[in-house]
DNA sequence: TCTCACACCTTTGAAGTGG
DNA sequence: CCACTTCAAAGGTGTGAGA
């Protein structure tokens, strides 16, 4: 960033418009704004009873040393000293106020609170804020609500009501990229976050803050956090974040970053010194053009360039020995407090639940519908988390971030990028219906967020928006909630990403989708049926060709020794039999399944498979007890074959394997028109048996088409060995016959 | 590419029943 | 009072026609 840019303003209470005109146009979350944690706490009230966020014991403790207990957590729970005017005068722009609504009381009257509640209600502060912002027109302030402590659904709405009516106009929607001009441009100065799942709906009212929060107190480890978390980019959706470190391990936070929020503790010398720094060398508006440059990193990238020599403001030159003494005693001071952390939480681990199923779809790029009204996802996005804090409180939030940067279409069978994505759109966050809860809860059972619904449309309950033909990953963010530490963790799977359509492209997907989800479960059955009806079309074609032979043998028996006909009732029934068997182990697959049946891969192996023994078994019985007719099949059969029988489409969905995925029952071909002891050569495959000819092979055709009197399509089962009409001739097979066989089976 | 009505299914919860 | 069953309403699916 040049000198120029650096420009640090010296007032304090309008800094914002008298940025230079080159910061108008960047977003104010590309801005480093400095805001003040838990802004609310210089007027903590000593009468009030403490929180029942806090522990048990220092309930108890309060109920019987209220005198001793109440100044102790004022003493550490207040973070200011300032006012909320003199704050905004100071420069602070982003508000950090925990709201809480006093157990028992029946007035609609809101507190902040901090370990005990505030003097000040929620109704005062905010109109002083509204009061301060008419005076200072061309100033935005970022407030952040959270907590909420005793608050239910119906006071929610008050409280929203009360915001909506304060700031009124004032209020940034939550669609508008809010940078300094845009805000100008319509009067906006508030950008209110709301951090509670009551702000869906309101386009005035913007999502949780994302925290980064280094969760360490030396200084090295928290540059090294924040530069680690800038190499991933910005947080995916849309609202400021605060990058937070803790400078001191009684959370005594100085929090500095993208929205940094400065803590002016005075109990923490070295804490303040740097906070002072801060605010005194850095000041406000010390804007970073994107990439943002992290508050840490940038106060020591000022240091190193105050102490080169290099001053970026007049102020600063020359003063190495000054900053070198700050940094001694932040060092030394923050060195004595090392963080322990929560030993538990370190050892977080979440697991993705039915990753086989998520794997079978991400294989063949998953699919999930958007609708206007919201459509469930499918496969269910259900982790297993261990090694969360039982006894604290967790929320659980899901959101969806774009998977690249490409917008995609569907081409021939196969998803290929379109282009450059649409914006971005503003995404909801969803966050999970129990939260928020104990760690033991979220542990005792895998944590589904079924009930999440995506969308293409804004239309806000809670839903989530995606741009259609767009690929997004869900990210699922855990946060410790209803204390002072605040932890966040991010998890997201790669096997989960998706395409948003708002219809299936891929037809292998929606057969996954059918197979797996019970509310598809009407299409399966569909296709069951569908195949049952074609199990019989089958059955009825084996036994037309078993017709068929009796025709060309002139009657079903085999020629004994003395030349007269036996008919081989048992070797019929057994074909008879046979097949139905096998055809219905072939179906097995797709009937009666269930969501708990598991999935064997893509649809192709199930029917594949199974297949090739169904049709070569009953062939090869065909063919055996063809062995005693008299009129061998070879005479009758023309050796251009055409297809047996293909009447479902589970056969001929399988694409034709090519000759090398061929079964040959009998690799030896016969000369057309040779007699012989055995009736013909079979060439089997996956989804045609055929004769084979010389020159080659006859793919499958489908038999749906096949007419209802066995008439003589290519495709009929009947045609198989009949239906070559010239063949037929050569094979002299009368006419006569034929109608007759067209006209029923015989048994 | 998207929307919408539709048939068909699962899920849910209230009502009924019996021990 | 509880456990179990029944049943109807609500809601979740993919489909296919049409915009």
């Amino acid at each position: 960033m040049e000198d120029e840019e650096r420009l640090c303003i010296s007032s304090g209470s309008d800094w914002m418009s008298e940025m230079p005109s080159g910061f108008w146009d960047i977003p104010l979350w590309n801005l480093s704004i400095p805001g003040s944690h838990d802004t609310m706490s210089y007027c903590l009230d000593e009468r009030s009873s403490v929180l029942k966020s806090l522990p048990w014991v220092v309930q108890v403790l309060d109920t019987f040393f209220p005198c001793i207990v109440r100044p102790c957590i004022i003493k550490w729970a207040t973070t200011q000293e300032d006012s909320i005017t003199n704050q905004l005068d100071l420069g602070i722009r982003f508000l950090d106020l925990r709201i809480a609504h006093k157990i028992k009381d029946p007035d609609k009257v809101f507190y902040f609170a901090h370990g005990i509640y505030s003097l000040l209600t929620v109704k005062e502060a905010l109109t002083e804020v509204a009061h301060w912002l008419d005076q200072h027109s061309k100033e935005v302030v970022i407030i952040a609500l959270s907590a909420f402590d005793g608050m239910n659904l119906d006071q929610h709405k008050d409280l929203i009501q009360f915001l909506l009516s304060t700031f009124d106009k004032k209020m940034c929607p939550n669609h508008i990229v809010p940078s300094l001009q845009q805000c100008w441009n319509h009067n906006y100065q508030v950008i209110l976050s709301y951090d509670d799942s009551a702000a869906f709906g309101y386009e005035e009212l913007w999502p949780q803050c994302e925290y980064w929060w280094a969760d360490t107190s030396d200084p090295n480890n928290v540059i090294s956090y924040l530069e680690e978390r800038k190499t991933e980019g910005r947080p995916v959706h849309r609202g400021m974040a605060v990058d937070q470190a803790d400078l001191s391990h009684v959370s005594k936070a100085c929090c500095h970053a993208r929205a940094p929020v400065l803590d002016i503790n005075q109990n923490m010398p070295g804490a303040n010194l740097l906070c002072c720094f801060l605010v005194e060398e850095q000041r406000p508006c010390s804007a970073v053009l994107y990439p943002p440059v992290f508050g840490f990193y940038m106060v020591e990238e000022e240091l190193r360039s105050a102490g080169g020599g290099g001053a970026v403001t007049g102020a600063r030159g020359g003063n190495d020995c000054c900053i070198t003494r700050l940094l001694s005693v932040v060092e030394s001071e923050l060195q004595a407090g090392r963080e322990k952390g929560d030993p538990t939480e370190k050892q977080l681990k979440v697991s993705l639940e039915d990753s086989e199923l998520w794997r079978k779809f991400k294989e063949v790029t998953n699919e999930m519908i958007v609708t206007k009204n919201g459509r469930r996802m499918f496969p269910v996005l259900k982790v297993s988390v261990t090694g969360l804090d039982p006894n604290a409180m967790y929320s659980f939030l899901l959101d969806f971030s774009p998977a690249d940067g490409h917008r995609w279409k569907y081409v021939n069978g196969e998803w290929v990028p379109a282009g450059k994505p649409e914006p971005h759109s503003h995404s909801c966050v969803y966050i999970h219906p129990d939260s928020p809860n104990f760690g033991a809860h979220w542990m005792k059972a895998p944590v589904s967020f079924n009930k999440v619904k995506l969308t293409n449309k804004l239309n806000g309950g809670g839903q989530i928006m995606l741009n259609s033909l767009h690929k997004y990953e869900p990210q699922i963010h855990i946060v410790r909630v209803g204390g002072s530490h605040r932890m966040v963790t991010n998890i997201s799977f790669t096997d989960t990403q998706f395409i948003a359509v708002t219809a299936y492209q891929n037809e292998e997907i929606t057969a996954l989708k059918i197979k797996h989800n019970p509310f598809a479960k009407a299409f399966l059955d569909a296709k069951e049926s569908s195949t049952s009806e074609k199990l019989f079309l089958s059955i009825g074609a084996i036994l037309r060709i078993i017709s068929n032979l009796q025709l060309k043998t002139s009657m079903w028996g085999y020629r004994t020794a003395d030349g007269s006909y036996q008919t081989p009732t048992l070797c019929v029934l057994l074909v008879v039999v046979t097949f139905p068997i096998l055809e219905v182990y072939r179906l097995l697959p797709t009937m009666g399944t269930n969501t708990t049946q598991a999935c064997t891969g893509t649809e192709q192996p199930r029917t594949h498979l199974p297949t090739c023994p169904a049709i070569i078994t009953t062939v090869a019985i065909i063919q055996f007890f063809s062995f005693f007719f008299e009129v061998s099949l070879s005479e009758n059969l023309s050796p251009g074959a055409v297809q047996m029988f293909s009447s479902h489409e589970g056969w001929t969905g399988v694409s034709p394997p090519g000759p090398a995925a061929m079964l040959s029952m009998q690799p030896a071909p016969s000369s057309p028109g040779a007699s012989s002891q055995y009736p013909c050569l079979w060439t089997v495959s996956s989804c045609t048996v055929s004769s084979s000819p010389p020159g080659g092979i006859v793919s499958a055709t489908h038999s749906q088409e096949e007419p209802a009197d066995g008439g003589s399509t290519s495709t009929s089962p009947c045609s198989l060995l009949q239906g070559h009409g010239p063949t037929s001739s050569e094979g002299g097979v009368d006419q006569a016959s034929h109608s007759r066989a067209s006209n029923g089976l015989e048994f």
